[in-house]
DNA sequence: CTGCTCGGCCTTTTT
DNA sequence: GGCCGAGCAG
């Protein structure tokens, strides 16, 4: 009993009511920052505690890296315990392959990403016989998605299909879907779309997962889709005890299927419910709460929820504005600076966010310039770069005999002489014959049109792949080793002059390490478990929290994080809100519930920024502040940093004056220009710090180590004694190099 | 027939 | 700034 206690001591009433819940649906309305997390993982540690066990629960996480961190709270609060925890997409991977046999799926199966998907669509759009297509991939792709999660077969999506764009979408979807079968491929959405169907449609299984999974508890639920609720759903009829932990005020993702109402129904779907809301915030100050609640009150779809805070008042929100994009970045970045060097705060107590990714370009060379250790949290970019994903895609293959998106990326790299027509060729032999594109290769002979050059090279593909298939069995890393030598592809890059090769040699040799780290953490993990972690990572998966770093990621990827100082850049109309939702009421909502979000994960220091000017695909445009910076409460700081310099003083007149042209063009939008108060040159700015001396070291830059060898200078930081270098060696792996006298010579300049 | 280069096009957010 | 398709040389 004492040890339960431990485990609700330091909670709220209101925390403990829904730690110590009992059997029956539980939904907990938690606010930002009211300890949702800990109220969940402390309700799984209650439960093992009484007596449930390990393997009758279900953990759901948005990200796989919230679902690490659950298994290892867990674990220390109620040690020797192994509850399943994962996201839907991971938990729904796992389903299809161990039940691959009960439902007629090939267990080898590959999971296709958003590339590999577009490019199906674009082949199933080529044959569907539609001239003049006037959609994009991508855009089809995105509806096909979207159909999905919203759990809406073919036939059902056509027999509603109405104006030109869906009538097209209803024509690619199902020969999409046949495509994907016959390459053994899933999609994103597969993994919630199949198991969700199976459930529905097989009883036998249903009943087995149900009893099997007796307590359910899912997080985020404001974000879930239609097929993840059929999930839930499903699991939770024999032993409907099934707890979600969500804000309404937090949903950012309708646009890719989530459904808000499927939280806010949950009183109604699951009879005999208890609900507990948590409105209590234990992250930020006064000030910043109640400017994010002001903002947010500003939806009109929205329940009413107050967010109270015993925190101490803390500073105002700030408000920047900046002559231009560029400004902006060296602007934070400098008072990064500032305010690391004052002693106040870390590196790692910063954070920017960004509705965009294309705007970390110019913080990017900010961060460079000033010497600040930054991380930008996108994906595992490393595996996105194009000579990785030859090498997977080698794996891929091999995994998946059947993998027409990989064989086509691979099948010419390195150059085998083998073109866009004998392809053409290879492929409606292969439809013909019903065979894949591999096997198809292996009987090139019998396609007389492929002949000469065309013809060996696919013969000597197939035979190479057929040796690699044989090792199989090898661990991960010895395998992309294997796969680099027999294919060509490390000659490729080692004979290259193009010194960017090095480069990607380097890369391809990280991909081994990478491999080799994955089997050592769990010695029974195949290639196929390689592949699927990799593509399954989510942008946050990939973020080094322990580093003392800035860190830099969008809106959407701050969600469930937490930082001392936040930074908001481009708060403008037309970025957040994005001008794409700016026709619809329901979307421009859903921006202020982005912004609300960015808000929220500041606990001490909020600055929203925003610039005059932005250069946009190559254009210089004007641009004029957020609505949601204008419905702010009135007590926000502004500051204008161009005041204390009268060069500026020009440019930011010139800009009131064409700002309030281009506000015309939001004029239908009901957004106002808004011109912020003049402010009185500031003379207490500090000027900037001057830039290191030139040493030729950036980011990226190649050197030649006497010891080491040519590296790539992958951390760049300070200057004199306090310089830091990190620099990988192919050989060698990262070595840091730390002062003045570093015996790096130099020998070339990454390409911009 | 293959492979390279140049120019036009588009760019939200993500598992 | 980056990708894809068209057009041209080998």
């Amino acid at each position: 009993m004492s040890e339960s206690a431990e485990l609700l001591a330091d909670l709220t009433d209101d925390q403990k009511a829904a730690v110590t819940h009992g059997e029956g649906p539980l939904l907990i309305l938690a606010g930002a920052g009211s300890g949702k997390t800990r109220a969940i993982t402390r309700r799984v540690a209650y439960l093992l505690r009484s007596g449930v066990r390990a393997s009758n629960i279900l953990a759901i996480t948005f990200t796989n890296k919230a679902a690490g961190e659950m298994k290892t709270r867990v674990e220390k609060l109620a040690p020797g315990n192994k509850v399943w925890v994962s996201t839907f997409h991971s938990l729904g991977a796992r389903l299809l392959r161990q039940y691959a046999d009960r439902l007629g799926y090939d267990r080898n199966f590959t999971i296709y990403d958003m590339d590999d998907r577009n490019k199906l669509v674009k082949d199933a759009l080529e044959a569907s016989g539609i001239d003049n297509v006037k959609f994009s991939p991508e855009r089809i792709g995105g509806a096909i998605s979207k159909a999905k999660n919203q759990f809406i077969t073919p036939a059902a999506y056509q027999k509603t299909a109405t104006d030109f764009f869906q009538q097209t979408v209803s024509v690619v979807y199902p020969l999409y879907e046949k495509r994907l079968r016959n390459a053994n491929a899933m999609d994103f959405d597969d993994l919630l779309y199949l198991p969700a169907m199976a459930l529905k449609l097989n009883e036998e299984l249903r009943a087995e997962l149900d009893a099997r999974f007796r307590y359910v508890l899912i997080d985020e639920y404001q974000d879930t889709n239609s097929a993840q609720y059929q999930i839930v759903k499903q699991l939770s009829r024999d032993y409907p005890n099934v707890c979600v932990v969500g804000d309404p005020d937090q949903s950012i993702y309708r646009w890719r299927g989530s459904d808000i109402k499927i939280i806010l129904d949950f009183e109604r779907d699951f009879p005999q419910s208890r609900t507990i809301t948590l409105s209590q915030n234990y992250r930020s100050t006064k000030s910043i709460i109640h400017a994010a609640s002001v903002l947010i009150d500003h939806n009109k779809q929205r329940k009413k929820k107050d967010l109270v805070t015993d925190n101490p008042q803390g500073d105002p929100v700030n408000v920047i504005t900046f002559d231009n994009g560029l400004d902006e970045a060296d602007g934070v970045v400098t008072r990064i600076k500032e305010a690391v060097k004052s002693g106040k705060f870390k590196y790692r107590d910063h954070a920017i966010f960004m509705r965009i990714n294309a705007l970390t370009r110019s913080l990017e060379s900010a961060f460079v310039k000033h010497g600040v250790p930054f991380q930008i949290v996108k994906g595992l970019a490393f595996f996105e770069r194009k000579e990785n994903r030859d090498v997977l895609a080698y794996l891929r293959l091999l995994a998946n005999p059947q993998d027409t998106v990989s064989f086509l990326r691979v099948v010419n790299e390195p150059v085998r002489g083998i073109g866009k027509v004998s392809l053409d060729k290879l492929q409606s032999f292969a439809a013909g014959q019903e065979i894949g594109l591999l096997v198809a290769a292996g009987q090139v002979a019998r396609i007389t049109e492929i002949k000469g050059k065309a013809a060996t090279g696919l013969r000597d593909f197939h035979r190479m792949m057929s040796e690699l298939r044989s090792r199989l069995d090898l661990p991960p890393h010895e395998l992309v080793r294997l796969v680099l030598e027999k294919s060509g592809y490390e000659t490729m890059l080692r004979d290259s002059t193009d010194e960017e090769d090095a480069d990607r040699l380097m890369n391809v040799g990280e991909l081994v390490t990478a491999a080799k780290q994955f089997w050592d953490e769990d010695n029974s993990r195949t290639i196929t478990d390689f592949l699927e972690q990799i593509t399954l990572a989510s942008d946050v998966d990939g973020w080094d929290e322990q580093a003392d770093h800035v860190s830099v990621m969008t809106l959407h990827a701050s969600k469930g994080l937490e930082f001392p100082v936040v930074y908001v850049l481009a708060v403008e109309q037309g970025l957040l809100p994005h001008e794409r939702s700016l026709s619809n009421d329901e979307e421009v909502e859903e921006e202020r519930r982005l912004c609300f979000v960015g808000m929220t994960r500041a606990m001490k220091e909020l600055y929203l920024c925003h610039a005059r000017m932005r250069e946009f695909r190559g254009q210089l445009n004007y641009c004029i502040v957020s609505q949601f910076i204008q419905e702010l409460p009135r007590d926000v700081n502004f500051i204008d940093p161009s005041m204390s310099r009268n060069v500026a003083r020009t440019a930011a007149d010139e800009w009131r004056v064409k700002s309030s042209h281009a506000a015309k063009d939001w004029a239908d939008t009901g957004a106002r220009p808004f011109i912020p108060p003049v402010r009185k040159p500031n003379p207490d700015l500090k000027p900037t710090i001057p830039d290191a001396p030139d040493t030729g070291l950036a980011l990226g830059v190649l050197v030649q180590h006497e010891e080491f060898g040519l590296g790539t200078v992958t951390e760049y930081s300070g200057y004199g004694a306090l310089r830091r270098v990190k620099v990988r060696f192919p050989a060698h792996g990262e070595k840091l190099f730390v002062g003045d006298k570093i015996r790096l010579k130099v020998v070339g300049r990454r390409k911009a």
